[in-house]
DNA sequence: CTGATATCATTTGCATACGAATGAAATTCG
DNA sequence: CGAATTTCATTCGTATGCAAATGATATCAG
């Protein structure tokens, strides 16, 4: 040991590296929580399944590239996503009139319905989920989430 | 914003669903940006991967579920990142001596090598995530993102 | 001591996620 | 026009991630 104060580490509280100070861990971890949170909301869709469902109820239809675009997954993600909708009768396939690549999909008469009734519900899921924040925290958390996205 | 705009909808500025401004969208864009950046500086380790190595790295020897605590991963999924880690051999499984129904999980000499040949590239990967943001700001959703998991 | 309970690890099943390869169709360009 | 390129969708392989069921072992309560 040195004779006064003096750390023999260098910056060790500063510079050495800590898992939990990591924005990946902490990504992993907060959505961890959101993920329960929205489990016990809406038990019957995946967070993925909803966007999916509330993008197609924003938008109306579109190829199945495109909503891949709107909802943040590549194609192979949001095949899986759609295939598991569809067998469900949520949403419904058809083909382009033009193109003969494309695949257009829509909601379902009853995914309709079932987004619209969802929505109330869905919008409490981020609210639970900040409950540890203020708003004014809450609104920070969201737009800096945003810009680095 | 002036009086005399009326709006015809209600609140459909602040009230509406908006899916782009919920937290697990976000949470799971911000995810993919990290994943992208992660993969680039350490294309041959995943972040739960070199999770558990650097927490390894911190903690020395553990039993397989108390690693999986300290990683925040469910039995089920720690295991299967440990079973890859092992067939690289960067980590080895022991028996504990008291307990029969405990495995316990170390680095290897490889694993530990490689750790530290990691932990400098491991920091710059929040940096450059976080670049969008300033110190301040990165601070801050650390910070919060810390709260709420 | 022993039956009830708890803990540790494993396995199975389902649902994202993404890279890479493939095939079909559309578009561009020489 | 026709070849090269691009786009759309699909499939395969690998890796999380979690719930639930199971088996083995430990611990606890009476």
């Amino acid at each position: 040991m040195s004779g006064t104060v003096t750390e023999k580490e260098p910056a060790s509280e500063s510079d050495e590296y800590r898992l939990d100070r990591q924005i990946g861990f902490l990504l992993r971890k907060a959505n961890q929580r959101h993920l329960a949170i929205f489990a016990k909301h809406i038990p019957d869709l995946t967070p993925p399944q909803f966007a999916v469902l509330a993008r197609l109820g924003e938008v109306g239809e579109t190829s199945q590239n495109q909503l891949g675009q709107l909802v943040a997954m590549d194609a192979a993600t949001v095949k899986g996503v759609i295939d598991r909708l569809r067998a469900r009768g949520l949403v419904q396939l058809s083909e382009h009139e033009s193109d003969r690549r494309r695949v257009v999909v829509d909601l379902s008469a009853e995914g309709r319905a079932l987004v619209e009734a969802l929505l109330e519900d869905a919008g409490r899921i981020t609210d639970e989920t900040t409950k540890p924040l203020t708003q004014r925290e809450t609104a920070t958390l969201l737009r800096l989430l945003a810009r680095i996205s």
